[in-house]
DNA sequence: ATAAACTTGACTAAGTTAGTCATCAATATG
DNA sequence: CATATTGATGACTAACTTAGTCAAGTTTAT
């Protein structure tokens, strides 16, 4: 979310992402780590390094980053023949619908809607 | 299932689930003592004791199962302002109208045809 | 050269799942 | 009514997953 937010093409460093988004620094690691070797990201090192999205932000989709990174949805081994399967099937399939039509960019427009419909209330 | 195929109203003993089924009859205990609180099978002790399902397999959907035994599927609680809540809310849905919609009579259906397809081969 | 950054892998603590095991409670039957 | 048969319950355990921590590195702008 946090390198996405970010348009323009300058890395934004773990210490900014851990700050803004609440994460841990040394688990942000293993987070950006796992991202990157997904192909999601890029990151530079050194001073004025950090991390950038390899992609564009309606190029990524949730089952994508999942999949990538958690491994499959559907754990289900192709031999395994264990009752009922099927309906473990059919409800991975939903779940895999549902999740490929989610976007990075729809996150981040809800966000900005959910931030600008936060009205301030200064009554007193 | 067990308990669902079984058309007479002689209760099923444990050991027979378990043999049948293939599952621990010290684990088997558990599943039963939770089916057992909710209300899904009704259980009798002594000799001749044993298991019956309390109520048709056609008004026992999957959901009902998850959600009185596992807790609710959708475990969100209301005042998690967790960010993207939104796409899990959804998700839930989506997986709670599936699971509503299996019931054990499907599941009994379903396994009737799998062991009727399954031809035998002769064949040398 | 050096400090600011990312990289990696070994380790840990808490929680869940799939069990085991011992003990108790109810009841059909001789 | 004794007793064997069966279910009921709760304490415990082993394996696995998740969300981290921590201690080394490696790279690179200045």
């Amino acid at each position: 979310m946090e390198l996405g937010s970010n348009t323009d093409n300058i890395p934004i460093q773990k210490k900014q992402i851990a700050a803004t988004r609440d994460i841990p620094g040394p688990f942000l690691d293993h987070i950006l780590s796992d991202l990157r070797r997904s192909g999601f990201i890029n990151s530079f090192r050194g001073p004025k390094g950090g991390h950038l999205l390899a992609k564009s932000p309606n190029q990524i989709n949730l089952l994508d980053v999942i999949n990538n990174i958690e491994g499959e949805v559907a754990s289900l081994e192709p031999d395994d023949s264990c009752c009922h399967k099927w309906v473990w099937e059919e409800l991975d399939d939903l779940i895999a619908d549902k999740l490929s039509g989610v976007y990075l960019s729809d996150l981040l427009d809800r966000e900005e809607q959910d931030r600008l419909s936060d009205v301030p209330n200064y009554s007193i």
